[in-house]
DNA sequence: GTTAGTGCAAAATCTTTGCATATTT
DNA sequence: AAATATGCAAAGATTTTGCACTAAC
């Protein structure tokens, strides 16, 4: 039994069970957002006899609690999901092989405040993804 | 007739219809991007008997032909249409009551140029949005 | 033992598609 | 007349939900 992990539930307010340990994990290991499919694909691949209709509810229920983040892709429909590890980040995303590359460095902070200011709004996050082609894509004009 | 929306069309190697025209417009004059059926719904408040999925059919010949734009915003599951302005535009969009603000500075240039050298990307675009309360919501606390 | 999580099947929502008909060039 | 757009109904894809059952506290 994973207690670090146990912990991170509890933290959040949430009870613990075999599932939300799982897809914890798989979330802990993940360095780029992944589908709701995709995790389910992986807790099958680890021997879990998970339905994907309580992958979603253990999405719903990390979102909610703040555990996980959820976002979606250009051009893509369907969602993804992170653990929320508080850090600020945002990704590149390749538009030929749908490579993403995480990036931590953000230069909106003062523009940001600018804007509050400007619009009297209270800005409380941002969402920021770029895109283009990475070198491969580039050559072979993906 | 509108020639001016006509000849929209036909610069994008897009055949005339009413249909297209109508949307052309209804896209034409919304300041922010609107959904699949908010489109069809004004449709209809104009009198036209247009079904859903001609809807559908348009924006999607719209946005491959690069007259319009398709967007997500985060925490809904629909897609937004909006024409392509060929302008720099993000948004700010209130979590409380859902008022989107259109934005026209963009504080990313240089930064993308960075970027492109650091990571050896060729990066064509980003997506920028903001989230927080607008003035009223805020008081609210919506 | 009570509360909350899960599997399954069914539904809900958004979007796409096949086919017969209508419109555009 | 030939090619494309449209309406309608049906299907796809993703996500949600009701209900009986199981697991966690």
């Amino acid at each position: 039994m994973d207690n670090v992990k146990k912990q991170m539930l509890k933290n959040h307010g949430l009870k613990y069970s075999k599932n939300r340990i799982l897809i914890l994990e798989i979330l802990s290991k993940a360095e780029i957002p992944l589908s709701a499919e995709q995790i389910y694909d992986l807790c099958r691949q680890k021997g879990s006899s998970i339905n994907l209709s309580t992958v979603y509810r253990i999405l719903k229920a990390f979102v909610d609690a703040k555990l996980s983040l959820r976002s979606v892709i250009d051009m893509e429909d369907k969602s993804l999901y992170e653990l929320n590890r508080h850090e600020h980040k945002h990704y590149l995303v390749c538009l030929g092989c749908h490579e993403t590359v995480p990036i931590s460095s953000c230069p909106l902070d003062k523009y940001q405040k600018e804007l509050e200011k400007d619009l009297n709004y209270d800005i409380t996050s941002h969402r920021l993804e770029m895109y283009g082609y990475c070198e491969e894509c580039q050559e072979t004009k993906n």
